[in-house]
RNA sequence: GCCGGCGUAGCUCAGUGGUAGAGCAACUGAUUCGUAAUCAGUAGGUCCCCAGUUCAAAUCUGGGCGCCGGCACCA
């Protein structure tokens, strides 16, 4: 007899061998039908596996949360088998579960086609109609690696030949087909259902290097119902729907052509949402104590060779050349321009910390197919500072920093920020006792900073550690956006020093930090979290003075004056059009606030105040009207 | 950069070798209307670009550019 504890803390005993499913059965009927695998000890298996005595286990239903991981990659196995039915000669390489759904890697000459998908999904769904039991077994490495290079699968050989030797070779059985794979898997392929879908195919590079082979990668979707699958489908176009790249078009912002590929032609009504943006932010660096510099365009190379860019990032950096054969590259970032102001004049440990803020525009040649939208394009703008400190500084201005970073991102509504922390990597610049130091005061302030962080072990920059900042939107997709990095090495190269307390010559540490990351990159997330729908203050157009007849054009023009003189972005809409119609253009292009007149209002003096989205108005006096929408469309910077 | 798909009116798309189309938007006229589409009419195209095949190319072939979905990259 064996004998295994229950979530519940009960005690089961069963005879010896005795499998999950022997287990699920034991307790009850109906769970034994919904039972797919077994938590044993905190780890997933198979329901047909032997059960050791005195393990903790729990029952995995079709139900669990655990289940979508099972589900998802039993319907890449489906996927594979379907795949090698059809077109035969076709390799598997891996296929896992990913959010949402799975994928799976196939090399083969010709490229599947769209109706390709269709066909082999019809022969996924056979084959999970087959409902054919999926089986464990062990083999031997060698024998594993032979079998599979006899049938022409060099990728699963050469897989195996890479396990670490400790591992066990695993492969999975369905009927007639196999393959290499850790498990664990449902009870058989029936459990995947039928609310799967294959979405797309598409390139990926074998075991993601860009040296290596490009497989071709089919993408798709697997739910516990169809009412999920179909759920699942309406989150897709309603994602669509707010595309900033598609929004950017209806609401008049910005467009992109041919003729400028990455870089943007910023419509009058996108510039004014920018040089929003730009103003708060100039009020709350100015308020955290930073001064806004600008420098150059064109910088000769020379800079960006001793800066170490030239080296590293040359083929992404735009040049020009002069008639005395002089190379000048377009800025790629203004590091190196910020410390060439630092270096003018002696600077004193009195004058630390020096928070140096530029919003620069920079240009980098990204390859073509990184290119997307406005979020990943070749000429953009940072948010970009510098902090030229004392090593025992940073702790502090990283906790200030912090704090600042949060209220902006509050500002924009955005309330849910993770943090990232990412320390030394293997190739890197300094003294590991300066990366202890620096390391420790990192962590010592974002800890001060009361802020949750994960570690990202070895993926810090090359001169120093770095904290990532990734906003949450409103659909919870994640966005990498603020960074802040310790840097000792940058200083150094280019030979940035102050006057210490003891009259020697020190180099300051950098701290290089960014909030929205880029404008336009922001202003894209800003456009997709709202749907298009931004918050009064940074609307583009705040308020639509519409009227209802043209006996209301004079005083619709007078409240479109108060309006103006308020300070209030506004427009008037006199035309010869009826109310709805005016109603649905205005909700269409988003504007926020409409204050619609007729002879009603003219007389009364008054105004009807429809908000966007809202179907009740309210009439309030004019004077009222623009008073409280002087305060709602105020820019939050508390003046 | 790599793999695949796509490129026709401002937008969404139809058109597969023989006179370039629809809906919406735009423009003009009429309509003066109370909170998400008034009616009628008009105009609009280098069918991405460059070569080639053909009596004839939006359509077939080759090259280029751009966009889209991924992969890789992201100081």
């Amino acid at each position: 007899m064996i004998e295994v504890i229950l979530p519940d803390g009960a005690k089961r005993q069963l005879v010896s061998g005795s499998t999950g499913t022997a287990l699920a059965t034991n307790i009850s009927k109906s769970l034994a039908k919904k039972a797919i695998a077994i938590k044993q000890n905190g780890k997933l298996v198979d329901l047909a596996l032997e059960l050791t005595d005195g393990a903790a286990v729990e029952i995995i239903t079709i139900d669990s949360p655990e289940a979508l991981e099972l589900l998802r990659h039993d319907c890449a196995h489906v996927l594979a088998e379907a795949v090698q039915e059809l077109f035969p000669g076709t390799q598997v390489t891996i296929g896992p579960a990913i959010e949402n759904g799975f994928y799976y890697d196939f090399a083969r000459e010709q490229p599947f086609t769209p109706y390709d998908l269709e066909i082999i999904q019809k022969r996924m769904k056979e084959i999970i109609d087959r409902n054919e039991a999926f089986i464990r077994e062990e083999w031997d490495r060698q024998e594993a690696i032979k079998f599979f290079e006899s049938k022409g699968e060099v990728y699963k050989a050469e897989l195996i030949q890479d396990l670490p030797e400790s591992e066990t070779i695993s492969i999975y059985r369905q009927g007639e087909w196999l393959d290499l794979c850790r498990g664990p898997h449902m009870p058989s392929t029936g459990w995947v259902g039928a609310a799967f879908k294959l979405m797309s195919v598409a390139g990926a590079y074998w075991r993601g290097d860009h040296r290596n082979a490009m497989l071709q990668r089919i993408y798709g979707t697997v739910w516990r119902s169809e009412k999920e699958l179909a759920a699942h489908l309406t989150m897709l176009e309603e994602a669509e729907k707010r595309d900033h790249r598609r929004l950017g078009r209806e609401m008049d912002l910005f467009h992109l052509q041919e003729e400028a590929a990455g870089s943007i032609f910023w419509h009058a009504k996108g510039w004014t949402l920018y040089r929003q943006i730009e103003a708060y932010m100039r009020h709350r660096l100015e308020g955290a104590g930073y001064f806004e510099v600008k420098t150059p365009q064109l910088v000769d190379r020379a800079l960006w060779e001793a800066s170490g860019h030239w080296d590293k990032f040359r083929e992404n950096m735009f040049t020009a050349e002069t008639e005395d054969e002089r190379i000048l590259a377009l800025k790629p970032m203004n590091c190196p321009c910020h410390v060439q102001i630092f270096r003018q004049g002696l600077k004193s440990y009195r004058e630390l910390p020096m928070r140096m803020a530029e919003f620069g525009s920079c240009h980098r040649n990204e390859p073509s197919g990184s290119l997307h939208g406005i979020m990943r394009v070749r000429a953009f703008t940072q948010d970009d500072a510098h902090i030229f400190a004392t090593e025992n500084q940073i702790t502090s201005e990283c906790k200030e920093f912090c704090d600042l970073l949060l209220s902006i991102y509050e500002d924009f509504g955005f309330t849910e920020v993770r943090v990232k922390f990412s320390d030394r990597p293997d190739v890197r610049a300094g003294e590991d006792s300066v990366w202890d130091k620096a390391e420790t005061a990192l962590m010592d302030a974002v800890n001060a900073s009361g802020l949750e962080f994960e570690l990202n072990p070895g993926e810090g920059a090359f001169y120093g550690p770095k904290l990532e900042f990734v906003l949450r939107d409103a659909i919870g997709r994640d966005w990498q956006c603020g960074t802040f990095q310790v840097d000792f090495v940058l200083p150094e190269r280019l030979g940035a020093t102050y006057v210490g307390e003891d009259s020697q010559r020190h180099t300051p540490v950098m701290l290089h930090r960014a909030i929205l990351g880029s404008f336009e990159r922001f202003i894209g997330i800003l456009i997709e979290n709202y749907a298009g729908r931004l918050p009064i203050w940074l609307a583009p157009v705040q308020v639509t003075v519409a009227t209802i007849v043209s006996d209301a054009d004079q005083y619709a023009r007078e409240v479109f004056n108060q309006l103006k003189a308020a300070g209030i972005r506004a427009e008037i809409d006199l035309r010869n059009e009826k109310i709805n119609y005016k109603v649905r253009e205005h909700s269409l292009a988003k504007t926020p606030i409409m204050l619609v007149v007729g002879r009603r209002e003219a007389i009364e003096g008054t105004v009807a105040v429809r908000k966007l989205g809202v179907k009740e108005q309210e009439t309030l006096a004019l004077s009222e009207a623009i008073s409280r929408l002087q305060i709602e469309a105020k820019m939050p910077i508390g003046l």
